[in-house]
DNA sequence: GATCGCAACTAAAACGATCTAGTACGGTGA
DNA sequence: TCACCGTACTAGATCGTTTTAGTTGCGATC
């Protein structure tokens, strides 16, 4: 058996005739060694495509060259979601050219999720870690910051006390374009079928909606659990009305795709006689027949950032200010129109 | 500044009275303790919810308590495909229970996916890979081999000469159900609009359509490059001939419902006059109008059989024999019927 | 000419496990 | 009585870094 032809800092430093010490100075960039000295530890090691190993690193306490990400969402109806694995590509982007690795795991409860930062904290598995969905008494902010453990909210508003970084959302402004497009189109009837009202976004359009009514329009909020099965119920119900809506709303493409169905089954025009629109994209909404008018959001894009984000929070000594993620644009198609009067 | 309150192996060898080693052995399961002390420190190490450092068993060699996930796709269209979502849900449920992580990266090429296996093993910062998107003569296993790391390779055929362990899915079969089911019906002119011909599965289910002729069925193939653009300009002039097809068969969702949205423009009727099937599964093809036949893969299943197979790989210490993967069973729904006679 | 400061290093202790090579001890057989 | 064996441990090396606490040599300062 041959000996481990591995290489290590110590064959480096021999190399360059210095300790190892000289040449773990030389790699971070600290003081304690020459430029001269560097420049050679530096080719030496790039010749024998040396890199230092991050498990070795992690255990000293220093990088651990990985961030963390978990997400606490039922693993069966993750794969529906096109926003998940955009957002993933889109970390995985900005890390990828850092040569920086992401742990990802699904976790099934709050509780588990907490945990795990517990576990990567401990062993110092990971640098930092990127939140999802905040809520309301969020405890893992809280938690995360007595353990240290640097970290990126994504979504939700500014935080309140600027004491986690928080990469927002400005689902206000995004109700404001949709409703007021619709109402910019002279639709004074808007039906908004909602997901679960726990989600703040949910009443944050809530909000918006019901604001309109300045504008003499007339909103009205049927909520759901995001199923199709429910939004279909809904929407039969809604489109046997003596006095059907001009528009209708759905939280998401999958509800909106639900929603046509329903129309057509009905023999319901679109847009004649009814305008339909999203709150979110996807590739499908503009597939169907006839498309569907959505709020694009770059979700690839929120990924990149908030990747961006926790890696300058992690070689920063303060927590830093709060940062807007990308503005969505209203990507108008076939099922949106004027309603007739 | 408090000292460090992480609890280590130490303290609990203190507690219990023992050497660290001893710890060690009575954790992993190993001689060279009695059954009394071994419960006595699990006990204690429980109490103090204490559990052996990653970082440091990957650093002596042992296991990192990770597996790795390196794909090779491009991640800006990462997004659209519920697949890659799905599997990574269902590696995860199946990692969760053993409370092992996964290391996920996406790579741009297929050489940074080779780099990030030599600096995983370098490190060992993974036990583990899990491979996608098998290829002709392709590299990665030769070089996981060598490597000395086990990997799973998910998806292709069965490995020629045993190995590499392959979780395969048996494509002929499944192109044999969903062309199959045509010709039952009574279809006599097929046409396959598939994706690139470089993969196998569209090679190998050219290959049982061309058989079909046996059975008086006329199979027609159509290559494009998965693009809903290019499907509508060839569905389009398929629909412009002066004698239909059928029966229309598409190797993904978004390419029939794609190929959907051309047959509702040109008012051609289905499945009155045209039935269309999809190898394929995906939620909103059950929501579409009319719903699309397709061939359903339990993707979320196959994902927790590569973990599980994998973890068996890893205390093997033989490559395991192929395994093959779940079965997809046709979903029949709106949009396929007899042709009219 | 002693002292100081500074740059450029080195030596060695961490980090927290695993694992090999021992050791202590009680029992056994001749 | 003594060699021998097995069981149940312990001591300490090891993994590959980082980092702290020196050490060395040299020019400047008073």
């Amino acid at each position: 058996m041959p000996r481990s032809k591995r290489v290590t800092i110590a064959d480096i430093a021999r190399q360059a005739g210095v300790s190892p010490g000289a040449v773990s100075f030389a790699l971070n960039g600290r003081p304690g060694v020459s430029e001269e000295t560097r420049q050679r530890i530096l080719a030496i090691a790039d010749q024998h495509d040396w890199r230092p190993s991050s498990t070795a690193r992690a255990l000293v306490g220093a990088h651990a060259g990985v961030i963390g990400f978990a997400v606490n969402r039922p693993a069966r109806t993750l794969g529906t979601e096109a926003f998940f694995t955009d957002l993933i590509a889109g970390v995985q982007s900005s890390l990828a050219a850092r040569r920086i690795g992401m742990q990802l795991v699904v976790v099934p409860t709050l509780e588990e999720e907490l945990d795990t930062y517990r576990r990567w904290r401990r062993a110092n598995q990971v640098d930092g870690v990127l939140v999802l969905d905040p809520r309301v008494d969020d405890p893992r902010p809280e938690l995360l910051r007595t353990l240290g453990l640097p970290s990126i909210t994504i979504g939700g508003q500014p935080s309140p006390d600027g004491e986690h970084a928080t990469l927002w959302l400005d689902d206000s402004a995004a109700a404001e374009t949709v409703f007021g497009y619709l109402a910019r189109l002279g639709h004074r009837h808007i039906v908004y079928i909602s997901g679960a009202a726990a989600h703040e976004h949910v009443r944050l359009r809530r909000g918006v909606l019901d604001a309109m009514s300045a504008r003499g329009v007339r909103g009205e909020v049927v909520e759901t659990d995001y199923s199709p099965s429910q939004v279909s119920t809904v929407m039969r119900s809604l489109l046997s009305r003596a006095e059907l809506p001009t528009a209708v709303v759905f939280d998401n493409d999958m509800m909106a795709i639900a929603g046509l169905r329903v129309t057509q089954e009905m023999g319901v025009r679109v847009p004649g006689e009814l305008s339909l629109a999203s709150f979110d994209d996807s590739i499908v909404t503009g597939l169907v027949h006839p498309s569907i008018t959505c709020l694009t959001r770059d979700t690839f894009l929120l990924g990149e950032r908030a990747a961006d984000f926790l890696l300058e929070q992690l070689d920063a000594s303060e927590v830093l200010p709060d940062r807007m993620g990308p503005v969505p644009t209203l990507t108008v198609r076939e099922s949106t129109g004027r309603p007739v009067s």
